[in-house]
DNA sequence: GACAGTAGTACCCATTGGGTACTATGGACG
DNA sequence: CGTCCATAGTACCCAATGGGTACTACTGTC
């Protein structure tokens, strides 16, 4: 992945290829993605609950997931050193306001499944 | 990929592995189906015409995106049997619905890449 | 006959998604 | 002292998918 500018496109395209807002449409633009940040719009979530909530998921995609989203600052990691051990998560101000087009997203696909065909 | 119907369900739910609208989800989650979807929103559009507009796509992906959305409804494909001969993508009314979400997703990138750190 | 424009498909490969099993840490229990 | 629990991941491996390039098919035009 090539570190890119927004000099690379004179405005933020998401139809352009060299735009690094295509990126940030990648990440979230993904399934887990979208339901990682619907599960932490209540507050700091724990490992273990995300990974019951956003069921099916495995814990090695899980840890990528938000991984990734740490790295492009949506969301938040806080190690609490105590025992046992245990990691919250939760979104940055940037990753609140992704949270609205996703929930509008999610929102849109349990209400147009209702009848399947 | 299991056929699923509403029944694995009580409810639609996203963060259900069960529901079938995981498989909706998954569809809609992804950078090409966001920004085809997008493209179709204006009327139909030609293949040769989808795959300038879609920067970086390549020919196969775009087909199998396409196909996708059409299995699960959201998109019309046209042939129209001229020479030369050429086809037209255009958005179901269902389709046409779930521009809006989309259209968020699209519009939160863009504007939230302004100052990319 | 060669070439152009249309919409793909065939083929191949690297990347990623994904599952299962495992590690590390420290306390409670017996 | 050994075992088991809970925590949050990682290691390892494999199959599916993403993706690129080259090619096909069709027909009209030069």
């Amino acid at each position: 992945m090539k570190a890119l500018t927004t000099d690379d496109c004179d405005r933020n395209d998401v139809y352009a290829a060299a735009c690094p807002c295509r990126d940030m449409l990648d990440l979230l633009a993904n399934k887990w993605s979208a339901l990682a940040i619907g599960a932490l719009e209540d507050g700091p979530v724990r490992f273990g609950v995300l990974k019951n909530q956003l069921q099916g998921i495995s814990p090695k995609v899980l840890s990528s997931t938000l991984r990734k989203l740490e790295e492009h600052g949506l969301v938040d990691r806080t190690v609490f050193a105590e025992v046992p051990l245990h990691v919250e998560y939760s979104l940055t101000p940037l990753g609140k306001s992704a949270g609205a087009p996703l929930a509008h997203l999610r929102d849109w696909v349990e209400e147009n499944m209702t009848s399947p065909v």
